[in-house]
RNA sequence: UGCCGGAUGGUGUAACGGUAGCACAGCAGACUCUGAAUCUGUUUGUCUAGGUUCAAAUCCUAGUCCGGCAACCA
């Protein structure tokens, strides 16, 4: 165990002061909890993490990094229904693909079970939990609503003996499931309905993914989160701002019995991104009707969806420092996103060639183009990264996007009669162009070239690929999932209405045939088009397949003068 | 019409009684063997009404609007 070191002010003097980094600050001068930083990231291990994940992991891995304190991975499997295995593996995988580290500071609130009993006794003993028989349908209208007062349980002034009994009995499995709960003794008036006697204990036969069958009583969140993080020792327990009511109640119930500490609940504004959903439900839901190829598809916002769409960790990173801290909702826009995702990549990606939409050109005067190999740089904002040897031959491709008969005003690419460069091979001057008979698509440009040295006069500068030293790949594009920024704001139509059915487009590419050999999660640039990365499952040596990541920008557009 | 929280450009945020700043997006330009990147400039903002003060985004009062809360979910 590590212990912070004391100190008074956080060491990243640049980062914005949100007001959790504030609270900190405050904290610490103080005195309070010796100057510690202990955090936790507790996710229910009943879905996949998402990019609001991400939000909470960076700050609180964040945190505690930045005062020197630690942050645990807890997972908060206190209800077996919805909860697996196969979920904790893939969290863990998740959070480490992030960056981010617990050490050994790996824990389950199932193993805290037996803690949580000893506590949940200690409440009764002091008179302050009891064991009640009404059904949950029937404490339903003994809770009241919020404007109205509830009304107390027939159970609620047992005996301390009973209840210590009864519950002893619960445990033991003597009762069916639902026959009785154990609920906190506190106010059936309060204005909070967290505090009208919540829940503590329910009686669940439902095989646990760690503890098995040997428990047939589970503790409710508000009873088991509180204790796990006064058990580990934690300082500030961040949560989202919907816990916000139930901080009387974790507050009452640490006050109450005799834990080591008394961590402090703080609540911040979860994350929302235009066009796309965000909760476990409805994600479940896109994977479960096929909307979308799995938990990792490439156009999901989940963390193994980006991890496979090429997002590099560190984009998401700097994204959630960007984004901030509040208390307020937001709706983020995709864009700052991309924006992060562009830089990093735009950093650290090697550049190729690769023409998604090919069109043929067959070069003329071939005896001048046979077979040259141009050297290409591999990223200009990295000069160790090198360069590399391009075949060029006398028959290339070029994307169709850069060819037009009829250029229209400030079309600066290629054109009957005009010329460009091509990137790192000379120019291109369109001679003939040759047209399919019935439908008139263009089929294959007849093209001058000249070497470099020749400068021709170009405004444009085209990428292309080889026709006989290039390699066919699968490219897939991808847009945004949903077609309007917020699908949850239309009270008329259900999400599921409004996923644009044009999100994934497959075209087959030529790219430089040193890609075909590509590894698995490399992402490049394609020069003028975006970034691509090789798909982990799908892409095979010599038939690669490539996800794009996201667009270069293009500042050109058709109608502008 | 109960309780809790909140409100700064199109979006995300900063300013903590003293010049409303930054980023994204947009627009315009410079540069360019990527119409990318980079650089420059620029449009747009303190929810409303009162009050305190030499001075208010910031403090006070009232209102408006938004979010959350009535699982044996987390």
């Amino acid at each position: 165990m590590t212990t912070a070191p004391t100190t008074h002010t956080s060491p990243e003097p640049g980062a914005p002061r949100h007001f959790i980094r504030q609270l900190i600050d405050q904290d610490l001068a103080a005195g309070k909890r010796d100057g510690q930083v202990i955090t936790r990231f507790p996710p229910e291990p009943n879905g996949y993490l998402h990019i609001g994940h991400a939000k909470s992991i960076c700050l609180n891995f964040g945190l505690a990094k930045e005062y020197g304190g630690r942050c645990h991975l807890r997972y908060d499997d206190t209800n077996p229904a919805a909860e697996d295995v196969e979920y904790v593996d893939a969290i863990e995988a998740d959070v480490r693909w992030l960056g981010f580290d617990w050490g050994h500071h790996h824990y389950f609130a199932s193993d805290y079970f037996e803690a949580l009993y000893g506590y949940a006794v200690e409440l009764i003993e002091k008179g302050l939990a009891y064991v009640c028989d009404l059904s949950a349908e029937a404490f339903k209208d003994y809770r009241g609503v919020p404007t109205r007062p509830g009304t107390e349980s027939p159970s609620r002034n047992r005996p301390v003996a009973e209840n210590l009994d009864l519950f002893q009995r619960m445990r033991a499995g003597e009762f069916a499931d639902g026959q009785y709960v154990l609920r906190a003794k506190i106010d059936m008036a309060s204005p909070n309905l967290h505090l009208r006697d919540p829940t503590l204990y329910r009686i669940k036969r439902i095989h646990h993914h760690r503890t098995g069958d040997q428990w047939c009583i589970y503790p409710m969140y508000d009873f088991a989160h509180g204790i796990s993080d006064a058990i580990e020792g934690i300082t500030h327990s961040i949560c989202t701002l919907e816990f916000e009511v139930h901080r009387p109640l974790y507050d009452w119930i640490l006050d109450h019995i005799s834990v080591p500490c008394h961590p402090q609940q703080i609540e911040f504004a979860r994350l929302n991104l235009t066009y796309t959903v965000m909760s476990k439900r409805r994600l479940l839901n896109l994977v479960r009707e096929g909307y979308v190829s799995g938990w990792d598809d490439p156009r999901m916002p989940t963390l193994c969806g980006m991890r496979r769409r090429g997002y590099p960790p560190a984009a998401i990173r700097t994204f959630c420092e960007t984004i901030g801290v509040t208390k307020y909702d937001s709706m983020t826009e995709m864009e700052l996103l991309e924006h992060s995702v562009r830089a990093e990549l735009n950093r650290t990606s090697l550049r190729r060639l690769a023409v998604l939409d090919p069109l043929r050109v067959v070069i003329t005067n071939s005896e001048d183009a046979e077979r040259h190999v141009v050297e290409a740089v591999n990223n200009p904002e990295d000069e160790t990264a090198g360069k590399r040897p391009v075949a060029f031959t006398s028959e290339i491709y070029i994307d169709r996007a850069d060819f037009a008969e009829e250029p229209p005003p400030k079309y600066f690419r290629l054109a009957p009669g005009k010329s460009v460069r091509l990137r790192y091979a000379g120019f291109l001057t369109c001679e003939r162009v040759e047209k399919d008979a019935v439908t008139g698509t263009v089929q294959t440009l007849y093209c001058r070239w000249d070497p470099p040295e020749a400068k021709v006069k170009v405004k444009a500068t085209i990428h292309w690929v080889s026709a006989s030293a290039s390699a066919c790949a699968e490219v897939r594009l991808y847009d945004r999932l949903f077609t309007v920024a917020d699908p949850m704001d239309d009270p008329e139509r259900d999400y599921t209405e409004l996923i644009n059915p044009d999100s994934l487009r497959v075209v087959q590419a030529r790219v430089e045939s040193a890609l075909a050999e590509a590894e698995p999660g490399e992402a490049f640039q394609f020069e003028r088009v975006g970034y691509f990365c090789v798909d982990a499952k799908d892409s095979r040596p010599g038939a690669p397949v490539f996800n794009q990541v996201v667009a270069l920008k293009d500042s050109w557009k058709p109608g502008k003068t």
